[in-house]
RNA sequence: GCCGCGUUGGUCAAGGGGUUAAGACGCCUCCCUUUCACGGAGGAGUCACGGGUUCGAAUCCCGUACGUGGUACCA
């Protein structure tokens, strides 16, 4: 919010900045300030209704009953005014006219400006409306693309007229009204309140109401990464045409193009947002996603020193990893011991030879000075069979033993990753509380 | 109500006069794997409706329905 070639950047910094040209719209005739208290605009809609009009617009077909500058003359104006009756300084839009312009999605676009209001352009206390605001500040920040949502078509006939006004026309920027993200059920665009209710993240990143104090989870804190954010984004409302689903940034600088984005809006489905995450967790390479999935296990406690090690891991159990937050549990018991081990699901069929197996396979591999995986798992399968033991169904509890659960990459790849000693550990540890 | 914009499976979508109407997500079955995934092979499911135009319409035209946006001193 400093510096940068178009300071300030906040409305309330440049309050006198919109005065100024909402001013040069009164002198010029194309605006004037309007008087009317809420309840002379309430008493004007509800008159209006009675008639059976279609329209309840303040617009050339009331202005003239109304409380403004239009009608007063200008020594009463100038009285009002001086004496502090508040007043807002509403765009004359001229009845029976057309605007058109270029929509880079939409194509040629007329709008009658019967159908438009006499919009309010700068509010009683000072402040700009939207309308005045993009137009003044698109010219002084030299936009050259205003790309809005289609929620602004109806009314870019005001925002055109204001560009024809005060800078015109050929300053103007091009534009581009965006299909919405609809909610996923039905319904309307789509809204925090959604994300709230269905269970999603709509912001990019964490969001706290300044009144409520209450935070909204952002896709960020969720688990997705940027590139996956970006890429789902993208492809909502627009592809380019190929099967291609996947891209990333550089790819969709090069290939994005107006000409494919849709006009209809979209769905938002979360299980898809979810799937585009997972395929750039798996994409990308362990020393892309190294930072990221630290941070996770730190935060959860987890003692990252070994970076090389942290590396293997993140290449060794990616690919079951929707969230990056998935990695607290895919990844965290090679840094530390499980927390809890799931006794219920070995006990059932635990008995003595499943007890002496694992005694063996400890002496065993106090004994062997070697530990690589492979001849783990080749004496595994020795002392298994001397023992008369299938070797499948010693894996489960050999697994629970060392991640505590039923998930994990290959046990075999996890007792060489976390070593002799932790491996060894962990088994004696196991065995302890099966007695 | 009025004024816009839109409409291809549940969702995202390709296709813009002749296609067996792609593909992806999700769902189901099977294979791989004695965890969970990844991967592989299959499956169910679609052109909103009604009229035209045409030899032929998902595709062009008109109407209807539905959805969606606007109709604020909100953005």
């Amino acid at each position: 919010l400093h510096g940068g070639a178009f300071a300030p950047y906040r409305q309330s910094e440049r309050k006198e900045i919109y005065r100024k040209y909402a001013n040069k719209l009164v002198e010029e005739g194309h605006a004037y300030y309007a008087f009317d208290t809420p309840e002379e605009l309430e008493a004007m809609r509800e008159k209006l209704k009675a008639t059976g009009s279609n329209s309840l617009q303040y617009d050339y077909g009331v202005r003239m009953e109304m409380n403004n500058s239009l009608r007063l003359l200008p020594a009463e104006t100038q009285a009002l005014i001086d004496n502090g009756t508040p007043y807002v300084i509403r765009i004359k839009i001229n009845p029976n006219e057309f605007v058109n312009f270029t929509d880079m999605i939409r194509g040629d676009i007329e709008i009658d400006t019967n159908n438009v209001d006499d919009k309010v352009l700068l509010k009683a206390d000072g402040m700009p409306t939207y309308h005045l605001a993009v137009v003044v500040d698109d010219y002084l920040m030299q936009i050259s693309h205003a790309f809005r949502g289609e929620e602004w078509m109806p009314s870019a006939a005001v925002h055109i007229l204001l560009w024809k006004y005060l800078f015109g026309l050929d300053a103007m920027p091009q534009w581009a009204h965006l299909p919405l993200i609809l909610k996923p059920d039905g319904n309307g665009k789509l809204s925090k309140r959604d994300g709230d209710r269905l269970g999603f993240p709509v912001y990019a990143m964490d969001w706290q109401d300044p009144i409520s104090k209450e935070i909204t989870k952002g896709f960020k804190e969720l688990g997705f990464l940027p590139e996956a954010f970006i890429n789902l984004l993208a492809v909502l409302g627009w592809n380019d045409g190929t099967e291609q689903e996947l891209f990333s940034l550089e790819e969709l600088i090069e290939k994005f193009s107006m000409e494919r984005v849709h006009k209809g809006g979209a769905k938002f489905d979360f299980e898809k947002a979810k799937w585009f995450n997972h395929e750039w967790i798996k994409k990308l390479p362990a020393a892309s996603l190294r930072l990221n999935v630290k941070q996770q296990l730190e935060a959860a406690a987890f003692e990252i020193t070994d970076t090389i090690l942290l590396d293997k891991v993140i290449e060794l159990v990616k690919e079951r990893c929707t969230l990056l937050t998935d990695f607290v549990q895919q990844a965290g018991f090679f840094f530390k011991d499980p927390a809890s081990i799931d006794i219920a699901a070995i006990k059932p069929k635990w008995d003595d030879k499943k007890q002496l197996f694992f005694i063996e396979l400890l002496k065993a591999c106090q004994i062997n000075s070697n530990w690589d995986m492979v001849d783990l798992e080749n004496g595994f399968k020795e002392i298994a069979a001397a023992n008369q033991l299938k070797p499948g169904e010693l894996m489960l509890p050999f697994r629970i033993m060392l991640v505590g659960g039923k998930f994990g990459p290959g046990v075999f790849d996890i007792a060489a990753a976390i070593g002799k000693e932790a491996t060894l550990n962990r088994i004696e540890h196991t065995l302890s509380l099966l007695q």
